[in-house]
RNA sequence: CGGGAUGUAGCGCAGCCCGGUAGCGCACACGUCUGGGGGGCGUGGGGUCGCAAGUUCGAAUCUUGUCAUCCCGACCA
């Protein structure tokens, strides 16, 4: 059977590549580095994006769109910003073209040259924090609250479908308070907004922390960050949210009157996932047959495969599929009755399997003289009989079956590959097999990070919140430490 | 930006060493038998061999150059 597919043990990075082509998420296209989002991978993103943008509205955030171009400018206004962008943007320097003079096609104008360059952005936090000076006078102006949706462009050196493509599409918010301690709240509940996604849509469990130093957002005071962990033992960063302080403001001059009239910057906060969590997904549950999406983002939930022979046979099949059909939809169940006759049963079994639908149920004319289906499961395979009485209410309790179950699989898993190392010898060992996350006392500054970074490719991917407090003493260095941080190498 | 590969039909590839009418599988079209795990048989359509120059009577094949993409590293969501 799955022939086409590179197994996990033998490539993991090919698999993932087979899993994303060949299940008709992406293709390469013709523009290095950027892909083809194909319909079903759309449609995968689609209710991953209804389902955050509900959850954000819920938190009382709205949407807006702002411009894809940011004048050069902007970019160099907070420091730390500019230095963590500027080495992957891509610049707009001219706006028109003009057919070569020496033949041979079109070029760019040299006429046609902007007074300032721009930026194509990689992030919004400038142009909008530019925008948001006019729109915050008074404390009454506030909190803002602002989602967009969009697509960024970051100039990667190497990339990888869906993990890591020079352009992207994701959702940022940026957030605009009067008080530090509201802003670090917005930060924390965005924070638990993508963890519940995460683990509730996704059923992809993650572990909530905050970066250090060195990983932190150019231009954030904290980044929190929900960390997840994948089938190869590597660590992916599937969502962040940062607490900006004041230096959006500060570099915008972004000010307000509070209740005394006094002037203060404004507290600010932004937050984003990407369609890199496409990726995360995929790596999180598939297996070698294809890959295995959870229901409630699964694009087709259920996929109904009618066996004939002869249009007898369909007829009656067709007609006992069209009651079901409606009561699937009366449960919210999405289903697709396959009945296209150019491709023959086993092969849809297979292609439906690549694809991750989470239920399949072939029915043929042995079964209905039976009043029953055959239902197999994606995540387990295992094939049951089911009777058509009752079928769309037994589907929609499989469903949510298959939901939990995966999850607590990945769970599971990812519980199973936290380890802890207390000496370097451990550590080391401890990367080079299974992977995962270790968790490992560190003496908390920048300079033994990236030492560790150097010597183990393995970063500290969070401080898990709520971290549990001892004594202990640095895996590189030997000096004191007061917690244990999650090391990984990460995608 | 370093290293490694690859560009030949829509997709996957062979042919290149040793130059002589461009091939295979899948897909596609038509017919037919089929149908409970990627069907069988028959017929058929489709390619300036990435691009450019050179060597040659003759280049997919040899030479030089060039462009592009993928993979592996450093950088990053």
């Amino acid at each position: 059977m799955s022939k086409e597919i590179t197994s996990r043990q033998q490539d993991y990075s090919q698999w993932y590549n087979d899993l994303i082509l060949k299940g008709g998420l992406a293709d390469y296209s013709a523009v290095r580095g950027c892909m083809v989002i194909k319909p079903y991978g759309y449609a995968l993103w689609e209710n991953m994006r209804d389902q955050l943008d509900k959850m954000f509205k819920e938190t009382g955030h709205q949407n807006a769109y702002f411009p894809l171009f940011i004048p050069k400018s902007f970019l160099s206004k907070e420091a730390a910003h500019v230095e963590g962008f500027a080495k992957e943007c891509a610049v707009v320097t001219h706006y028109r073209l003009m057919n070569d003079p020496n033949g041979g096609g079109i070029i760019v104008d040299p006429e046609a040259k902007l007074e300032e360059e721009l930026i194509i952005r990689p992030t919004s936090e400038t142009i909008i924090w530019n925008t948001y000076k006019t729109w915050v006078q008074s404390y009454r102006d506030l909190p803002l609250l602002i989602n967009q949706w969009a697509n960024v462009v970051r100039w990667e050196m190497r990339t990888r479908l869906f993990l890591r493509t020079t352009e992207f599409l994701w959702q940022e918010g940026h957030t605009a308070h009067a008080t530090a301690q509201e802003a670090i709240d917005e930060t924390i509940q965005m924070l638990n907004v993508y963890a519940e996604f995460a683990e509730e849509w996704m059923a992809m469990p993650v572990i909530k922390g905050v970066k250090s130093i060195n990983e932190r957002f150019a231009g954030a005071v904290d980044t929190y960050c929900i960390e997840a962990m994948m089938q190869d033992g590597k660590a992916l960063q599937a969502g962040t949210s940062h607490f900006l302080g004041q230096n959006f403001a500060k570099a915008f001059d972004v000010k307000f009157s509070d209740k005394q009239n006094k002037l203060d910057y404004v507290w600010a906060t932004s937050w984003g996932v990407s369609t890199r969590l496409i990726g995360a997904l995929v790596m999180a549950h598939s297996d070698d047959e294809g890959l295995v999406l959870p229901p409630k983002l699964a694009p087709i939930q259920v996929v109904i495969i009618p066996i004939y022979k002869g249009d007898e046979q369909k007829n009656l099949i067709d007609e006992k599929v069209k009651d079901l059909m409606l009561m699937f939809k009366a449960l919210g169940i999405k289903a697709k009755y396959d009945d296209n006759d150019n491709n023959r049963p086993g092969w849809k079994f297979a292609e439906y399997e690549m694809k991750g639908v989470p239920v399949r149920i072939a029915i043929g004319a042995r079964d209905l003289e039976k009043n029953v289906v055959e239902v197999a499961r994606r995540d387990t395979k295992e094939k049951m009989t089911v009777s058509i009485d009752g079928l769309a209410e037994a589907i929609h309790v499989l469903l949510n079956d298959i939901q939990q179950n995966i999850y607590s699989k990945a769970r599971k898993y990812r519980d199973e590959n936290i380890s802890k190392a207390d000496t370097w010898e451990e550590f080391e060992k401890l990367l080079d097999g299974a992977g995962g996350f270790i968790s490992a006392h560190w003496d908390g500054s920048a300079e033994t990070e990236n030492k560790i970074k150097e010597l183990s490719k393995a970063t500290i991917r969070c401080i898990p919140l709520n971290n549990l407090q001892e004594e202990g003493k640095c895996i590189l260095t030997g000096n004191p430490s007061k917690e244990r941080v999650l090391f990984a190498r990460a995608y």
